[in-house]
DNA sequence: CTACGTGCAAAGTTTTTGCGTTACA
DNA sequence: TGTAACGCAAAAACTTTGCACGTAG
């Protein structure tokens, strides 16, 4: 997660303009906490500049991917959802009985993916791990995770 | 992968007719070492049949999607890709230089995956691991792919 | 000032669906 | 023979793009 004024900075040191538009949009997603697709952070957007466009939503989107300063997804349903990369990579479990977004990080299966792409004579560019589940109990309540 | 004939026995016993349609599509998938899309799968199984729609091609395979029969993946690129489930999961290595798809194993990564899992409180229902990676060795990119 | 960015609407892609017809069980 | 499945085409869902106008730098 990234603070707007270093998104702000970061499009600065790309090159990029800072409009009105690209500000609300990044304020938007840098302040989300789940990770929305382009209709949902349109709407979202929407309430704070009713005049900023669907098309300017996913061109902005697109540009920030591009430059690193956003990630992408696609979690089962054909949708893109977006969130701010993070410092760290990290990635995801998604509770299929809410829809709900768990983020999680593991050195060692980075390591181990690392390894793997070696052993294939590759390198790796990035990757995404996607972990299904469902609630172990459903009637227990959860307990809360240490990192 | 699986044969016709396994996978003729899976609908059997899931109740689903065997229609013509179905052993032409199942069987141009199971015969697939990639990873198609509907238009690609539509195109090959034009070939045996030409009277096949694109229709029936996505009904096909949401209905082995839904019964456990196919897996769907989606590489980056919006498109929907298949391949029948195999026995044993596995996840993916993709070239983005060329599209290429290597399918892998780590029982390491499964392991801990569980274990991530289950310390916040989940159990998997299923997962994929995708990782996006180049050739150690530059070679001339032909069908790049966005991770 | 001027190139980059935007809104609008139209078009492109991918996938789903309504409806009348076909054919498996 | 009854109904799941099909083909066709239209539409839905998602995303991109051409063009004329706006605006940040």
């Amino acid at each position: 997660m990234q603070s707007s004024e270093q998104i702000t900075r970061l499009c600065k040191e790309k090159g990029l303009r800072m409009t009105g538009q690209r500000q609300v949009i990044m304020k938007v997603l840098s302040g989300a906490t789940d990770h929305p697709d382009a209709v949902e952070l349109h709407r979202r957007v929407s309430e704070v500049d009713t005049r900023i466009s669907i098309a300017t939503v996913y061109r902005t989107v697109k540009l920030l991917q591009d430059k690193g300063i956003l990630e992408r997804h696609t979690f089962g349903d054909g949708r893109a959802r977006y969130e701010p990369a993070a410092q760290e990579h990290h990635d995801h479990l998604i509770n299929i009985e809410t829809g709900e977004v768990t983020e999680f990080r593991s050195d060692e299966i980075e390591r181990l993916q690392e390894e793997i792409a070696r052993r294939h004579g590759f390198t790796i560019v990035s990757h995404r791990l996607e972990i299904y589940v469902k609630p172990l109990d459903g009637k227990a309540p959860r307990r809360p995770i240490k990192p």
